[in-house]
DNA sequence: TCTTCATGTAATAATAATAGTTACGAATCT
DNA sequence: AGATTCGTAACTATTATTATTACATGAAGA
């Protein structure tokens, strides 16, 4: 998905679900699926019909890769999913207490992480080191 | 695999694969090929053959979740795996470099948890727990 | 209005990862 | 010897993810 939307921030028109998926190299339905969820967020816009496609909805500025997390739906960071459920399990009972906080905690810790990350900043870091790749492919060009 | 080694620590006699399947409700070569990181880490031991079964190598109060974590391949925590293995893709690159310290930093502190919880501690939740559990079922027995 | 282009979405298929099963060899005890 | 139990390879089944097909809906332009 970040290789979406930095690629529509370099555009002025509209991209289709075909050209991303190009981008991505993957299907257009997934991409349609996939941008729902950001569009629902209001992170990005649709477009039917001739002349349509997808455009960021803001500035790169203005997002930042926990804006991308929620939208995709806070999925699970941690691989342990169930960890935090409580079912009937009395020993999976006495391992959540022992690790709940530990969790919360060290999840509280990426998403402010992914709070601070804007898409700018990325694609800044991007470009500098498409820059190097290219110097290093061609030192006299 | 917790379930398993509290089940252990209970018995005198070593318990086979079969028992274990049951207690876990899976299949004795699960049992056997997952026990098998555990003994070679030192922390259970297998005998074959009439009597044989599966052990523990220490006692409960010197097995931390920590110890099991490492017997068992220390598995990613995170579900982004390879946000830490830096392809060739330079957004990716710029996303590792962005969030590396974050994951690096919040792994250790999960990790350090581990290693603070005891087996003996969580047989100890857990044997309260199911006390309060028979009380609740049975409150003028 | 009619055609073309593009998304929206449901239904299905393909793929990959995980878990379970079967089968048999090797080791151990009675 | 015979019963028991782990060790392991090969195979099957299940599940989750991803990809594909098919068609409906809406928008722009001739």
């Amino acid at each position: 998905m970040l290789h979406a939307l930095l690629h529509m921030a370099e555009r002025e028109r509209p991209m289709t679900s075909d050209e991303l998926a190009v981008c991505l190299s993957t299907n257009p339905v997934v991409v349609r699926r996939t941008m729902a969820g950001l569009r629902e967020a209001g992170l990005v816009a649709s477009g039917r019909g001739h002349g349509g496609g997808w455009t960021l909805a803001r500035p790169l500025e203005d997002l930042t890769m926990r804006d991308i997390y929620a939208a995709l739906g806070e999925p699970m960071l941690f691989q342990m999913g169930n960890v935090s459920e409580s079912p009937g399990c009395l020993v999976e009972q006495a391992v959540n207490h022992a690790l709940d906080d530990a969790f919360r905690d060290a999840e509280a810790m990426l998403i402010a992480r992914l709070g601070e990350v804007t898409l700018a900043a990325l694609a800044d870091d991007f470009k500098r080191r498409f820059a190097e790749h290219r110097a290093r492919l061609k030192p006299h060009g």
